[in-house]
DNA sequence: CGGTTTTGACCGGCGC
DNA sequence: GCGCCGGTCAAAACCG
């Protein structure tokens, strides 16, 4: 390849615009209403199916399944009907990936640990680590099949907690509760509510 | 010098 | 039981 190292990806940390979680959804529903979606769980074939065919042009909020949560360990060939599945947050952008950074990049750094071509896509599929302190959410970034403006992010690791009282549902709120004095969890947090 | 990217290899689970 | 596939790790190289 070229470009090694140096040559960074547009991926990578900014510091968006975008603060808050209520400000990205709203930015999404006011803004760029017809540029991406958000979906919280496992809609994996869901997701597919837009990206395969054209975007639904409504932003949506993540959904969380009812009792999802918890990991299946399973990685390879799929769930395997087991109950228990990873929450997972999957945000399509369409068109302007830094949409896609504001979201839920805020703040954040993230660092490549593997890049793989998986079955049904030709482009290869990214995986990215947070290397914030306290952050254990990992994302996969993908390109839509045939359309290649369309990006397809996947995060894994971090849990929709609607209650701030709570504030996490699983490890990785508690990580990011075990980071509270750091505003930038907060905020990734934030990003992860609705 | 530290942090990040890149790439190949390995591991584990699932389906047949 | 075997093969396939997705996900992760680790070493090397590079840039600021």
């Amino acid at each position: 390849m070229p470009l090694r190292a140096g040559s960074r990806p547009v991926l990578r940390n900014t510091s968006s615009g975008c603060a808050a979680a209520a400000a990205c959804a709203d930015q999404y529903s006011a803004a760029t209403p017809d540029n991406s979606s958000v979906t919280f769980g496992d809609d994996e074939a869901d997701n597919e199916s837009h990206s395969s065919e054209g975007y639904e042009p409504e932003a949506k909020c993540w959904k969380e399944d009812a009792d999802n949560e918890g990991s299946s360990g399973g990685m390879g060939g799929g769930a395997g009907g087991k109950p228990v599945r990873k929450p997972r947050l999957v945000v399509h952008t369409l068109s302007d990936i830094d949409i896609n950074i504001d979201i839920l990049d805020a703040g954040f750094r993230w660092r490549k640990y593997g890049q793989k071509v998986v079955k049904g896509n030709p482009n290869p599929r990214s995986y990215y680590k947070c290397t914030t302190v306290g952050c254990p959410v990992r994302k996969h970034v993908e390109r839509a099949l045939h359309d290649t403006r369309a990006v397809i992010t996947t995060y894994a690791g971090a849990v929709v907690q609607r209650d701030p009282a709570v504030g996490s549902a699983n490890g990785a709120g508690a990580a990011f509760q075990r980071t509270k004095d750091k505003p930038r969890d907060d905020l990734f947090v934030e990003s992860l509510l609705c």
